[in-house]
DNA sequence: CTTGGCACTCGGGAACACAGAGTGCCAGAG
DNA sequence: CTCTGGCACTCTGTGTTCCCGAGTGCCAAG
């Protein structure tokens, strides 16, 4: 059905029409690409083409544009991951390794993945519900107060203040903090709930009522912050890639916590790449954009993913280079601190 | 020079322009304001207008524009700020009392501001250095290894994890912690510095390295943060008001801190407006921006500072009522927490 | 100082023509 | 059966021209 020169040619249109912005037609092609046939065999390729929906013409008499459909092939069978340069990889390095939190490797993470790839960049922050705990500090503020910290091995780090029910002594609250640290140490973020069942009954009974209160903080905590934290930047690139349509909805798209979470999408495996083009993503204002996202994490388990977003018109092979680069990076990152 | 009916020609002349976007003529100035005298009359003071700067044509014939300087007398003398509806003033206290922490109630408030005033908002995070400390709290993560967590009377916590020269039982830890906050607790963070020379002395010896190096770690945190944090969101409404010029200027703009900063200007007094129109402001890529901002903070005491920015057609008392009470309101959330 | 009148200017939209790129199809050659 | 050159056709985008109308500046009279 489609034999190999076929093939090439919507290979070579893709190529094109990412380099220039341009519908391209047969001639241009048979100039540019040595296919080996003239540009009357061109045509009828494409006429090909166009039948089975990979290409499309967008007035009658204009050079042909790829697809949704024929992006995919392209992605899918026609193109080759590009590795990045090793200068840039090692720029990559050196910009992630200066990072001296969390919050600052995601920042810089945001911005160099804009950098590389020319696009907006999406990065969610480590995952609370697949980290696990590494310490809780309860830290007395005022008689009745304290501000519940909670540390997790991917470095986020959440407070709370907890107005308690009663005073306490600070040698109660020490106790407790033990307690607390010895059940929790090293807990999965999704087992505290049933983990921290047992809390209680290894505290006096004193001191049962303000651990209550203490732990239902911690717990809603968890549960609200279960939505996922996430960062963009780059949006200055979407205003050079003059977007076909609507860079006011790329905009709102952006902004929306949650449809940018779907965006990043489900994960695949780790570092695994996931390429969302046009209409195959979940958000019509995104029509004519196109994400590619890889999850990145320490060691075997995917904590978050990260991505990028531009118009379906990309350069694809560099973009997923990058984005896939970058995203093993980061991981290195986190396990190493 | 200006009497008073040169000036409230200059009024409805904004006034007019901010609402229509179009260039204003005398004869639809006669008919939609009464200002009870001819066309003819209100072009010779239109005449004049423009013979000072206050507003200009943008072609041979057509009608008057504010320039920058129009805008600025506009402010300062012709307009008053408009207080919010109370159904508004309802809304943002209901929408701001629901943050938890400091993360959230900055977020909050940039989508509270981009909303009221269908502009981009800008929210710098409570400045560190004028900030006090709250508690310091060290954490062991493994034998020669420690979290110190800084928090501040604004909520904010810093945290950095610290290598240490040697292993450290914990109860030299807890001491060490002690002493840490009976010497810190409620300094200014401006202040740490000095602060902290005592501290050695108050330790026994043998902890006085593993001291050095934690406390060597704490100035350092202050210094490189220094540079104060900053978020902005809201975009989208950009791309509506269809910016004359370089909406990716803005952009970029907007991606660098550093210009961020300075755009939200230094100090007036507490919840003191300040509004830099086009070309007032220090950045050359927002020729045709506006930025009113204003500080916020508990007590008498500014922490930080907030804003919007939009283009220089932008409806200036009602932006000025929203962004004052923003401000406001968040400064009583902080105190409140 | 204000006003009506008047001539003038210029931007922007409509109508139109035209060049050029690209197509589809066909008939002939391998 | 596939490829190729030729040819007629179809558009879009661009440039040109033209004209309307909003708006101005100036002037002379009230």
């Amino acid at each position: 059905m489609l034999d190999d020169r076929k093939l090439a040619v919507l290979r070579a249109i893709v190529e094109d029409y990412v380099s220039t912005n341009e519908p391209v037609g047969s001639k241009a092609l048979a100039d540019r690409h040595n296919l080996g046939v003239s540009p009357a065999t061109i045509r009828n390729d494409m006429a090909a083409l166009e039948e089975q929906g990979y290409i499309t013409q967008p007035h009658t008499s204009a050079g042909r544009v790829p697809t949704d459909k024929g992006y995919r092939l392209f992605v899918d069978r026609l193109s080759q991951i590009k590795p990045l340069s090793s200068a840039e990889r090692r720029a990559i390095e050196t910009f992630l390794a200066g990072a001296v939190d969390l919050d600052e490797i995601v920042m810089r993470t945001v911005r160099l993945l804009a950098q590389l790839t020319r696009q907006v960049a999406v990065v969610q922050y480590p995952s609370l519900t697949r980290s696990s705990v590494r310490h809780v500090e309860i830290v007395p503020l005022a008689e009745r107060r304290v501000m519940l910290v909670l540390i997790t091995n991917t470095g986020r780090v959440e407070q709370r203040v907890v107005d308690l029910p009663e005073a306490i002594a600070d040698d109660r609250v020490a106790n407790l903090r033990a307690v607390l640290n010895a059940c929790l140490d090293g807990c999965g973020l999704s087992q505290v709930p049933e983990t921290v069942a047992d809390v209680p009954e290894r505290l006096p009974p004193e001191d049962r009522p303000v651990a209550a209160t203490i732990l239902s903080v911690l717990l809603e905590t968890l549960v609200e912050r279960h939505e996922e934290k996430i960062v963009f930047g780059g949006t200055a690139n979407l205003a050079a890639a003059d977007f076909s349509i609507g860079l006011r909805d790329v905009l709102e798209a952006l902004e929306e916590q949650v449809v940018l979470i779907r965006l990043l999408g489900e994960t695949g495996g780790l570092s695994e790449l996931t390429v969302r083009i046009g209409s195959e993503n979940p958000y019509s204002g995104l029509r004519g954009t196109s994400i590619v996202a890889a999850g990145y994490g320490s060691g075997d388990r995917e904590l978050a993913r990260l991505g990028v977003l531009g118009p379906t018109r990309m350069d694809y092979p560099v973009t997923m280079g990058a984005v896939r680069a970058v995203a093993r990076y980061v991981g290195q990152i986190l396990a190493g601190s």
